[in-house]
DNA sequence: GCGACGTATGACACCGGTTGACATATCGGG
DNA sequence: CCCGATATGTCAACCGGTGTCATACGTCGC
């Protein structure tokens, strides 16, 4: 009963060759519809599932993509695995998470290890492994097909699905300036993200459109998380003439923002106005709630491994995102109105 | 060069047996220290990383275990893959990552394909799949050894970590009422969510034993989310003589009730003192940060994962939690000091 | 009526390792 | 000097599927 069933026995039952079973569970098109219910039965009864070792091992393809990030911000990626998995388990296709550490000085071997182990047939790589040239060098010798998530370069040597960063920067800045604010705060991103520096570009270029000075001690750098928000918004906030409103790169450091911002008795959104990036989890948990980006992840994510089980030629989707406006923000504050 | 090698491959290059690479390559007792060092170069050489598929369909282990899960919590589950993964790398065995939804008819159906497809050695459960009875009984046919994380049932049964949620609800409840506060509302957790029940029952012993009567209005039912946090709140500070401090079953419900202290104007935490639980990013990411329950959840993993790896007896481990104290409380607030 | 062709099924080697049984060789110790 | 522990090799079988090639049966066109 709980012994494993195997392909022979499912043929046993179903009184035919081994060959026809195989046929069955591969869709094959010469098989005729009696016969596969015939198959199928026995497979139902015996509670048979193919072993994937198996066939990996003889079959020419895994049917296994991996995801490979390291990324440690857990909205992030639980929004790329949860488009790749959805795609995944539309196409029967088994989705291995694989975690690396770019830092490492093997990550190439880790990766060539991980590919050659498993047999995986493609890879999704998340950023900002999408930019790792040790991963980058193993994956293009071993030959397999893959996909980067945003990645920051060499945009025409493989497929990848990205949004436009700088573009987005500029809506939102714009928005701001719109909103009347004048003095406009930006925390920049983490260095080794690509991404920061298109969102500062579009920053500056909203700014430049709108004939507004580019005040380089605006600008402050940041790591992307919580507590580099908390020392560049109280940098900015202690600044002698403090802006009406900062743009942070990130939500994380958005809410860093706030915190130094409410931990000062500063009104909300009143007396300063805060703008994120990314709409994640945190943008509705904070208040006020953050008006920022929404970076379509899931998508991202959905159409990369799209791409790569559809194979096919190399392909460029750049996906839209979407301003949301919620409460963080309001026109400039005035002393009296 | 690209051409995968095979272990065919490593004995030719290093001049001994393929049964000898074998011994190499599993830590076989009898090999001397200069055989192993020139079978590895060899392997180093030719760049080889052997199948795994191969070595699950002809050995007796497969050395990949999985973690089941279905929780949507991004944190929660981004600490306990971590965990997992921590102790996998440790190890040398592979994880894989599989989300499934308890709410299928078909989970059983599910969890039996995914061990006999995968051939893994050993299943982690993760809450709350720990408790689905289909599962559970699924992975029990199978013979397959399995731990799980904060179980909610029938502890005995098989091997599981898990923490105190019902001393921790207690510990909180009694800090609270030691900061002077005597109407303290509670928001439970989702039902599905055993650990909800146990929080509120440490809640009534805190209550108890302290000599201050339960009242069941302000208990209000949650479902551990944001938006579940804010009607909690905003019933509970609608009440016609409102508690001086909430206790949320999570943070995320503890986010929810601070947004709609917020809203209201209320001066945090002098107003309105706001516990969490879980200790997730999301309590320093708030203001005022939350004081919450830390749940070990990393350390969670990786106990559960020793002890999968481990074999042996059914074993039980509990571990400590931690009461942090951020800023979101303070003694309750009267109008004239 | 015959060869060509599409459809449907079967026989068998093979993928890349592990396992086990057995052979052999070296080395220390009693 | 023999025994046992250590170290390596040979060989065949096997894990559970798939690829390749062969076979058998219609049916279609001429």
């Amino acid at each position: 009963m709980s012994e494993r069933a195997n392909i022979r026995d499912v043929a046993a039952r179903a009184g035919v060759a081994v060959k026809t079973v195989s046929r069955v569970l591969n869709g094959h098109p010469y098989v005729s519809a009696s016969m596969r219910e015939r198959v199928e039965r026995a497979m139902a009864d015996l509670g048979f599932y193919p072993s994937v070792a198996a066939r990996i091992l003889s079959g020419s393809k895994s049917n296994q993509i991996a995801l490979i990030y390291d990324n440690h911000s857990p909205y992030y990626m639980s929004q790329i695995q949860a488009g790749c998995w959805e795609c995944c388990k539309a196409h029967g296709i088994r989705l291995l998470a694989q975690p690396v550490a770019i830092a490492d000085a093997d990550v190439g071997d880790q990766v060539r290890g991980l590919v050659t182990e498993t047999h995986v047939d493609g890879i999704i790589l998340s950023s900002p492994v999408t930019d790792c040239a040790a991963v980058l060098h193993a994956l293009d010798a071993l030959d397999i097909p893959f996909v980067r998530i945003s990645p920051g370069t060499n945009h025409a040597l493989t497929s990848s699905v990205f949004m436009d960063d700088a573009q987005a920067a500029d809506d939102m800045t714009t928005h701001l300036i719109n909103l009347g604010h004048r003095r406009i705060g930006f925390i920049k991103g983490h260095s080794s993200h690509m991404a920061s520096d298109d969102r500062l570009f579009g920053y500056r270029r909203a700014l430049d459109r709108a004939g507004i000075a580019f005040e380089p001690h605006l600008v402050m750098p940041g790591e992307f998380d919580f507590d580099s928000g908390l020392v560049a918004g109280a940098r900015l906030l202690d600044l002698p003439h403090p802006p009406s409103a900062i743009f942070a790169a990130n939500d994380d450091m958005a809410a860093g923002v706030l915190a130094e911002a409410h931990s000062r008795g500063l009104a909300l959104p009143e007396q300063l106005s805060v703008a994120g990036f990314d709409d994640t989890t945190l943008a509705r948990t904070v208040w006020p709630a953050l008006t920022t980006i929404h970076q379509p992840m899931i998508e991202l994510a959905r159409t990369a491994t799209e791409i790569l089980i559809g194979g096919g030629d190399i392909t460029h989707r750049r996906l839209p995102h979407t301003l949301i406006e919620r409460a963080s923000l309001a026109p400039p504050f005035r002393m009296i109105p």
